[in-house]
DNA sequence: GCTAAACTACATACAACGTACAAGGTAATA
DNA sequence: TATTACCTTGTACGTTGTATGTAGTTTAGC
């Protein structure tokens, strides 16, 4: 009756366990339960993936979920997996590693922005996926030819990992702010009067940075700020040697179609 | 009846508009009330801290609690907010820029492992707060005399930030993983027969990294490969000319007592 | 001293959630 | 045909945040 969660990730790879081989067909495929809770969630948010919902999005009853998943948090990494494996893949062929580290950045802040509730999912567990595993061996491919260790590789590719997931949720934060804009305004008043002359430093670099109280546009400063910083950091161990670490052309915008 | 969050974030401080100036006084503070909730956080995790917790364990009745907090969302910017409050300041000093970089992303680091459920508070209104606001003065001061921009010194301080949550993130979750050891005994076997020799690069990689499935050690590496990125990445920017970005005598490892 | 205002405290109640349980239906196998 | 294995669903329980209404308590103003 319980499904192990590792046959639910690899439910297309041909060696997964066959299910219903006896009684009815599924109404709906488990791929569907899992797109229609990811529609739910880029649409209105992680907190509308409710099991009600979801079932009511395919016109089933709430508890006819439970035939495809074991419980609600196996449906969230069952959608971070689908997520992973459906996202596309930066193009990394010959470019130099800061290229490809670059298009790994990006790509994962693109991830991220289409799919926000990604930032709030931290089971480990969606690591024996089948997309996850996927992405990691293809992101890790931009450190070929770089003469890292295999320990160093990992921890260079979470480290652009977990920058992208910190830019990401920067922008996705100055993404809502329609409602922070009217808590903003009704406390910038009482806070100013509270701060009055305390921490000039924070209220000069907080004004002009804006993006500690509110900003749409520091969270993209802070990206580019940041992707410099991190090929800067590794180059400093890639090439110590050979360049010097300077920031030319890079064109830093647009993500991945 | 409904108190601005702006004014219970600074409820210590002279200005405060008075409360209970009329009425029969408080049984129990609204600091109580938040320790109480943080106790409880830093105990049993986030998820403990319902109102009905927080009541019981000041022995008082659940609605009760909303004398002193507006909803749960609150309590939990307020407890933030307390954190950041209370957290010991990294010494700057007179150290190197690198030294004070470092200090401030250890002390963070200290602070996440300290009170794990930080990690999974993204509410912008934190930064409202007197106890983030000092704390934020205070970090930025890691950047005196390196001639940075406003601009550009939060964004570096962003940057340093960010990483040491990240990490943190990462100690964590390979703190927990108690409950994840088991999960990770089922799964290795199936995993194994469904990846068989795709994905050779994750394998190996994975087997070496261990992180992204289950090991103690590869969250301090990665925290030390990481921070030596963090500070060369900086030091690309700040000393461009004068110095050679070389690591050398760097001690790594305590947080501040 | 008295009344009204401002406040605390609490009991009750509701809606939404995840999900256990059991009953009933259906299709392939023996 | 009987059995087995599965799907589907209604009902129900416990937990959550919190709206609402009521009763009690203290102080300010007269």
């Amino acid at each position: 009756m319980a499904k192990p969660l590792i046959d639910l990730l690899w439910r297309d790879h041909p060696d997964a366990p066959v299910r219903g081989a006896r009684g009815p067909q599924s109404r709906r495929s488990t791929g569907e339960v899992v797109g229609s809770a990811i529609a739910l969630a880029d649409a209105e948010g992680m907190d509308a993936v409710t099991i009600r919902a979801v079932a009511e999005s395919l016109s089933m009853s709430p508890m006819s979920v439970y035939t495809h998943v074991n419980s609600r948090d196996d449906l969230l990494v069952l959608m971070a997996d689908a997520a992973h494996a459906s996202a596309p893949r930066p193009r990394l062929g010959r470019a130099s590693w800061r290229t490809r580290v670059r298009r790994v950045a990006e790509s994962n802040l693109a991830l991220l922005r289409a799919h926000p509730w990604l930032l709030h999912l931290t089971d480990d567990r969606v690591a024996l996926g089948p997309g996850t595993i996927a992405k990691y061996d293809h992101e890790l491919h931009a450190f070929d030819g770089t003469g890292l260790s295999d320990l160093d590789r990992d921890a260079a590719l979470t480290f652009v990992i977990d920058f992208a997931r910190s830019g990401a949720a920067a922008m996705v934060r100055t993404g809502q702010r329609g409602e922070f804009a009217e808590v903003w305004q009704e406390s910038a008043g009482p806070l100013g009067r509270y701060l009055g002359d305390s921490y000039s430093l924070a209220q000069r670099v907080g004004q002009a940075a804006g993006e500690h109280m509110a900003a749409p546009y520091s969270a993209e400063h802070a990206w580019e700020f940041g992707i410099q910083r991190v090929v800067a950091g590794l180059s400093a161990l890639i090439d110590s040697a050979t360049e010097q670490t300077v920031q030319t052309t890079h064109s830093a915008s647009s993500a991945p179609k």
